[in-house]
DNA sequence: ACGTCTATCAACATTATTGTCAATAAGGAA
DNA sequence: TTCCTTATTGACAATAATGTTGATAGACGT
């Protein structure tokens, strides 16, 4: 164990890695607000002079995070897809599993976030998630026509988003967001699409 | 018009109106960073200590913003369904109205802003808003029964405010998120419901 | 041991942001 | 007019938050 007073010196990847943890873990249990460099370095009992050592600046620490938190998201996404696109109940996992990933309060965190960055600027930092929808849209492709993927990834990605977004208030505003009734939802989605996507298989349900 | 030099008075309400207007806009085009208190008053031409004096502490701002964000929303969700429940056709159109309410973007990051907030604070500055969902799932429980009301209800909150969240970025991501592509996949998310609900309107899709 | 590299830190400097206060002036009432 | 209320303001005060710097001390190689 360090002694009080005695320094601990870790690489520079290692410092980062805690730093982002840190940061993650304030930004969802203090909001934004919770990202003052100095905070997060206490809680890491480090000098925030070191933590601009390693991000340069708050607005660093901030983008790294983002990024960091954008890949993960992607990482844990496309990790649900593979092997879930073939039969019909593998796909109802799919979509259940992806909107837990989605919906996660966590991630609702990130996306609000994101949307409060004024025009592209928070978009463009998450760098390898750029392309993150897209690559589920490409590969429901594989499975179903354009149009109806395009229908079905919407409808999931905004909803699972919004669920995400809002979850901590919607019970608070009369719409029933436990967790079993979240459940059920899920179930009833699942069903609903199943329906949709068994019957107008080659279909363009709109106009 | 005022002569530079001349003080403009208002009355207290005309000021906190006028104010909040301004906040709003600020809102909508620089996020949250661009609700300081010197910025709102330099775009009204009046002193920070005046805005103070009117909202007690910058929060007291913010929270009046949020109140007042809050019950437009509600106000413009209830002028929608008023005399859009009856038919199927009228049905559709609610849900595209009630749809574009709240994922209009600037709906959108008033959301967005309320997640961020820890814990329930945001959400109990919204005050008449607090039941705001309920209020829909009750008008929508006179013409289904309540397990419909809820899946639709939920389905169609989550899925908007998710687009009114994200719309900025839905794009950059892969997801076709222009106008015309918005409005299709309303259209299609209609006509899916409108299949669901005449299929088993007495129904229990899930499970 | 010695030297190099650089993560770490305390103290300082700078700015940004919010909040306070006493004085001023606009509007209405008497 | 005169008086009273209070919206308005500039100047100041108090923090809060970020950024800077020079010195210190681990880790690692020679």
């Amino acid at each position: 164990m360090p002694a009080q007073g005695r320094r601990v010196r870790r690489t520079s990847e290692q410092a980062r890695e805690e730093i982002l943890a840190v940061a993650r873990t304030r930004l969802l249990e203090h909001g934004i607000e919770g990202l003052k460099i100095a905070d997060v370095a206490r809680d890491l009992r480090m000098s925030h002079a070191t933590l601009l050592h390693h991000f340069g600046s708050s607005e660093g620490m901030r983008t790294a995070l983002i990024t960091r938190m954008g890949a993960d998201v992607l990482t844990e996404l496309l990790a649900t897809m593979d092997g879930a696109q073939a039969s019909e109940s593998q796909r109802a996992r799919w979509l259940s599993t992806t909107f837990a990933t989605l919906a996660e309060q966590r991630h609702g965190q990130l996306f609000a976030w994101l949307a409060l960055q004024p025009g592209q600027t928070g978009v463009d930092q998450v760098g390898p998630t750029a392309n993150l929808f897209g690559e589920l849209l490409g590969r429901m492709r594989k499975v179903m026509p354009l149009r109806e993927a395009q229908f079905v990834v919407m409808l999931v990605v905004t909803s699972a988003i919004g669920m995400g977004v809002s979850r901590g208030w919607l019970g608070a505003m009369g719409l029933p967001a436990d967790e079993p009734a979240i459940a059920g939802f899920v179930r009833q989605l699942a069903a609903l699409l199943t329906v949709q996507l068994g019957t107008s298989s080659a279909g363009d349900a709109a106009r």
